[in-house]
Parts: structure tokens; C-alpha cells; sequence
DNA sequence: TCTTAATGTAATCGGTGATTACATTCGCGG
DNA sequence: CCGCGAATGTAATCACCGATTACATTAAGA
């Protein structure tokens, strides 16, 4: 035998049945990274690696930097958002202005039942703003749906009159206040009933189409 | 001379005029904090203590850890903020309408032209929500007011019939979101120029209370 | 099979929040 | 005026984190 006095090397075959080779870790630290933020925690690379049992720089083989596997699961969550929110459009109704009612119902409950998921997509802080391709198309389309929707009822004649895209900027500021109002903790006491808080989001809503639709 | 080996305990008193007391270092901390999130950098409380030419452990003698720093700068940041909404209120016209646009405005620009200061207020990401009596306490009286302004508009028959409580929150969450959407690089293009922003942002604000105003 | 690239490990670096023991100074009571 | 205790700053240290590097192990294809 060789010189060979460097640790250990010795592919000890003992109970533990994992591999050296993970096999699949992108895929779970980026579920290890999705649930730690589930749980609240501040997710960090570390962590997510400690979850899939693997040494603390294997995470980097994946991800050039922490940003990388934050976009990744930002990517992943924004599927999924975005995915709710066709699934609800695809069962409502025709009339313009119902369907921009039930696009932003969809939003605000997956926003308020998903708020760190939520959270990581929408506020760059976790990653440079724009470093996701598809992040940024997925968004893109998502506010073109409504601008078609705002554009159909305007043909329709179903608004009053008013700049199209102010009333777009306006709804999506409604939307996405409520939601970060939620996460940030602004709902302090009568959100003790989650249902309560959708509620009130359905209101707001509706409040908003009333006063941008024609009397 | 006794055992004295530790150090070199002589008071120098060379070149260097600055006292063991800083004499006012709770205070240059938070200005330097503030200062740090201006700059958009990570305020860390190693960097503020740099910055205030004091040792790494010296802000733990002014706060008992980072959150309390925090607090203290939001506190800060939060009494700029409510003079000058309460500034903008005191020139501002009469009717209760335009007394709510003239605070959504000054919200605005305010959040807008301080966006780090309205993000540490805001998010309760850096120190524990409601943690500060004080930043609560001014936060509830904000918020009173434009209730006031509301209840105001609606005696007065200003308001076309609606739910006064779900105006406020709509209210909340336009304004919240729009400055939220700025802090968070939802406005990629035009954002060139600020006062394009601030256009858009009266634009919004209008828009809203011509929705809830009686035609 | 055997060579090479992919993937995981171990060790290490600099930065950070936090704690502790110690040094220095201020201010108040004698 | 003194001196003692409280307040305040320093130095050293710890654990954790992101990141890099050298190395070990394995999978896959020529």
C-alpha cells in the first residue's frame, strides 16, 4: 500500500447508506431553503446544508453564492404563484372586470397562506433584482394578464374614465401593499382569524373595481 | 514600579483629542446607522461603531444588541417622518378630501425620498414588531388622522355609501404598496426620473379618492 | 478499463453579533 | 479635595455565516 496517511479514505460500506454522491442535492437544498423560510428562519446556506446532510461548501457546487440558490427558490415559488393564479382565472367568469376580481383574489390568498414565499419573490432583497430570466418573464406576463383584462373592460365600456395604466399601477400597489401589509405585520390584532384578513382583502378589492368601474 | 505588565495603560495624550468618553456616542451611533442605511449598505453594528472611531463592543453598552439599535433608528426615522406628513397637514386646505390626498402625498414623497428609513420603520425586519412604545404610539395617531379625515369626508356627504374601515385599509395599502413597490425595484424603466414617480404616485392617489368620492 | 469531469469534504479566511474581564473616567458624597 | 462606585470604553474571545481552496470520491463515457 502506497503512501496513503491522508484521513480516512477507507469507503466505509457501514449502515449509512447514503452515497458520496448526493444524487439530487440542488433539487433539496432548494426545498431544504423553501421550508426553512416557511418556518420563519433567515435561511442560510449552511442550514439548508445541514438539512441534506451534507458538508457546509457542498451547497456551492450548486449555487455559485447564496443569492444563486435564493433565486432558484424564488424561481420555484414563483411557479407556483403564478400557477394558483391561472388555475383561478381558468374558472372564472367571462366579464372582464370579474376576472381582474378573481386574478386578485387569487393573489392575495396565496400571497397571505405563502408569505415567505411571497416574500423572497418580491422584494429583491435576497437576490440582485432582474438576475433571474425567468423570474422577470413570469412577472412580466402575470401584470400583462391584468393590463389585458384592465384593456377588455375599457372596450367594453365598463370603466369610467381614466388613464388605463394608472388604474393598472394603482391595482397591483392595492394588491401588493395588502400582502406586504400582511407580512410585515401591519394586522396586528383582528388577524387573529386568517379568514378574517381574506375577508377584508375582498373588500378592498371590491371597493377598488367599484371605484373604477362605470356607475 | 509594581506589576503592571498588561497593556500600556498610560494615558496618551498625544495629537488625539478624543476622550476615553465619547461623551455622546448612543446618539452618533444612530445618526451613523441611519447614515449606513442611506447608503443602502447592511447596517451592521460593527460598521456604526467604525464609523463612530469606538470599539467593536462599545454599542452594547448603549444597546443591549443589534435590534435595539435598530429601534432606536427607526424611532429616529419615524419622528422625521410624521413631522413632515404633520407639516405638509398644516398648510394644507380644508375639506377633509383634500386634506387625505394632501397625506397621502407628503406619505409618498416622503417613502420615496427616504427609501431606507420607510423600509427599517416599515418591514419589522430588524427589530422585534411593537417592540418600540413609542414607534407604535406614533404609528396609531397616523393612522387615527386619516381616519379622522375620513369620518370628516363622510359627514360632510363627500363619500359615495361604503365601509369607512375598509376605505382606511385600501387607503393603507395603496399608499404602503406603491411605496413598497419603489423600495423594491418594481419600477425598473421609467423610474429614471424620480419625479416621474412622484407624478405617478398623484396620479394613483387621485385616482383612489375620485373612486371613493361621490361623483 | 481507465481517464476525466462532476460532486462532496475538510480546512480555512474574513466578517458579524454577542459576551466577558478589564481599564479608564465621571460624578457625587464625605 | 478626595476617593469610591457607577458608567463607559477596550481587548479578547466565541459561535455562526458566506465563501474559497485543495483534496477525496465517484459516475460516466471513450
Amino acid at each position: 500500500m502506497p503512501t496513503r496517511q491522508t484521513s480516512k479514505p477507507r469507503s466505509r460500506r457501514t449502515a449509512e447508506a447514503r452515497p458520496y454522491h448526493h444524487g439530487n442535492l440542488r433539487r433539496v437544498l432548494i426545498d431544504a431553503a423553501l421550508q426553512l423560510a416557511t418556518e420563519g428562519a433567515e435561511v442560510s446556506v449552511r442550514e439548508a446544508a445541514r438539512r441534506a446532510a451534507v458538508s457546509p461548501g457542498a451547497p456551492f457546487r450548486h449555487f455559485p453564492n447564496r443569492e444563486a440558490l435564493m433565486a432558484a427558490v424564488a424561481e420555484e415559488a414563483q411557479r407556483r404563484f403564478r400557477a394558483e393564479i391561472e388555475a383561478a382565472l381558468r374558472e372564472a367568469p367571462a366579464s372582464p372586470l370579474d376576472r381582474f376580481r378573481a386574478y386578485g383574489l387569487a393573489y392575495l390568498r396565496w400571497a397571505m397562506r405563502n408569505p415567505a414565499h411571497f416574500e423572497i419573490i418580491s422584494t429583491g432583497r435576497y437576490f440582485a433584482h432582474g438576475s433571474s430570466e425567468e423570474l422577470t418573464r413570469d412577472n412580466a406576463e402575470l401584470i400583462g394578464l391584468s393590463e389585458q383584462m384592465l384593456a377588455d373592460a375599457a372596450a367594453q365600456g365598463l370603466l369610467r374614465p381614466a388613464d388605463l395604466k394608472r388604474i393598472q399601477i394603482a391595482g397591483r400597489a392595492l394588491v401588493y401593499g395588502f400582502a406586504r401589509m400582511n407580512l410585515d405585520g401591519h394586522f396586528p390584532r383582528w388577524s387573529v382569524e386568517a379568514s378574517e384578513i381574506e375577508r377584508m382583502a375582498e373588500g378592498v378589492i371590491d371597493l377598488f373595481i367599484a371605484g373604477i368601474a362605470k356607475p
